[in-house]
DNA sequence: TCTGGGGTCCTAGGACCC
DNA sequence: TCTGGGGTCCTAGGACCC
């Protein structure tokens, strides 16, 4: 049997825990640059405020319902994360860590009553957190994700859903909406609907040969995780396989310098992870592009991926070719409203040969190694690398929730 | 002058997730 | 005025080799 974790409006549910007058109130948390709502309490949604919603089209809502508008804390929520994932990790061998806000455990070797376990961990997560969580049991991952589901959409179930019975398993796949599954994407639904299939169950039905020709291997995996056949399997935590920091700009910009100092930036704060994971990368795409939104007919989208020569995770030999790339795609007299670096195609830095004439330069290690820890012990980029320009971006973020739990100067008060 | 077929690696792009 | 930022996996097709 294999569990389901993840927490319930989790952003929404951080910015609670250290604000308890927000409960039962409608509560979002915005992207950067307080673009989008990415996080909605169930007020919030009850208010029909729909993920994604552009936020200054629901200005006049957020007022008239006196929502609680936040600009997204990251460095919050992954230490409320890391603290959720920490307790979950007590309660199982092995622990998928999927996402943020979700894990899947697998209870092998676990014989207990199934559902008191589950509620033990919700309890255990609210007491020591303040994070409540929905667990979802069953035999397979792609049936957890349908328990979970249910135990979210039926408050009288305490949070738990186990699917634990044949009878069980096909009254949770006929409940559920064949667009609902996980791995079922608005493509592949459109598809089903159109040849009359509208639940999980009937999914389940569906002959190996379309399910392999229109939703290729991937779709036989799921479909047989969903008749209860393990056959998604428990991923064990890797390094990433790819770093992507990619943003979009609170202003247009139009000069390659200024464009310069944004891929700079980028570049330091992937290179930084990757330093972080003991990787280094021998290639790594640059994007840029307009504002998709406004002057349609100028829209312009380029990308390129550059080859590094030698396995690197020095900033500055990457920040190298990341503008080597962008000078390559950036085109004059242009509103450039976005860009990113994804660094890509990586090598272990202990496994990784010297090459006889191309290499890294060593000294880079050193500084590099300095500039973290300081970075690490001020805050986030404390240390740039140089640039002409001297202006520092700066994100708009007009309602941001202080950094209670990771920075030392706004630790939350306790009065005596 | 003829020119098969199998294998691997690389890359771009599609689809999906949270 | 204002529209997110990450990731993963899979497949097809081209290049190249023997």
């Amino acid at each position: 049997m294999f569990a389901l974790v993840d927490c319930n409006n989790f952003y929404a549910s951080c910015e609670r825990v250290f604000n308890p007058s927000l409960n039962d109130k409608p509560v979002v948390v915005l992207s950067n640059n307080d673009g989008c709502v990415i996080a909605r309490s169930n007020e919030a949604k009850a208010l029909g405020i729909p993920m994604g919603a552009p936020a200054f089209e629901y200005d006049l809502l957020f007022r008239r319902h006196n929502v609680k508008v936040f600009s997204a804390n990251f460095s919050l929520y992954g230490d409320m994360s890391a603290r959720v994932m920490n307790i979950l990790s007590n309660y199982s061998p092995m622990q998928e860590i999927h996402s943020i806000d979700e894990c899947f455990l697998d209870l092998i070797g676990i014989d207990v009553d199934y559902r008191e376990y589950g509620l033990k961990m919700r309890e255990h997560i609210l007491k020591w957190t303040g994070i409540p969580i929905g667990v979802g049991i069953a035999p397979t991952k792609a049936l957890c994700k349908v328990a979970n589901r249910i135990a979210k959409k039926f408050p009288q179930l305490g949070g738990v859903h186990v699917i634990d019975t044949e009878e069980k398993r096909i009254k949770a796949l006929k409940w559920l909406d064949v667009s609902d599954v996980w791995g079922i994407g608005r493509r592949n639904a459109k598809k089903l609907y159109a040849i009359g299939v509208k639940t999980a169950y009937d999914f389940t039905l569906l002959p190996e040969s379309w399910v392999m020709k229109h939703m290729t291997i991937t779709g036989i995996r799921l479909q047989k995780d969903l008749k209860g056949i393990p056959s998604i399997e428990m991923e064990l935590p890797e390094k990433k396989q790819s770093i992507a920091t990619t943003r979009s700009f609170d202003k247009e910009y139009r000069s390659f310098d200024e464009m310069r100092e944004r891929i700079t930036t980028f570049t330091s704060l992937g290179a930084e992870k990757l330093r972080a994971q003991n990787s280094m990368c021998k290639r790594l795409m640059v994007f840029i592009e307009t504002n998709r939104f406004k002057d349609e007919d100028n829209f312009y989208s380029n990308s390129i991926v550059v080859k590094i020569p030698f396995p690197t995770s020095s900033t500055l030999e990457i920040n190298k070719f990341a503008v080597t790339g962008l000078k390559s795609i950036f085109r004059e007299h242009r509103n450039y409203k976005r860009a990113g670096v994804v660094l890509m195609d990586f090598v272990d830095t202990s496994e990784y040969q010297p090459d006889l004439f191309l290499n890294s330069n060593p000294k880079h290690t050193k500084l590099m190694q300095s500039i973290d820890k300081l970075n690490k012990k001020y805050g986030q980029q404390l240390i740039r690398l140089g640039s002409q320009d001297k202006k520092v971006h700066k994100m708009k973020q007009e309602r941001l929730s202080r950094a209670f739990t990771t920075n030392i100067n706004e630790i939350i008060e306790v009065k005596a």
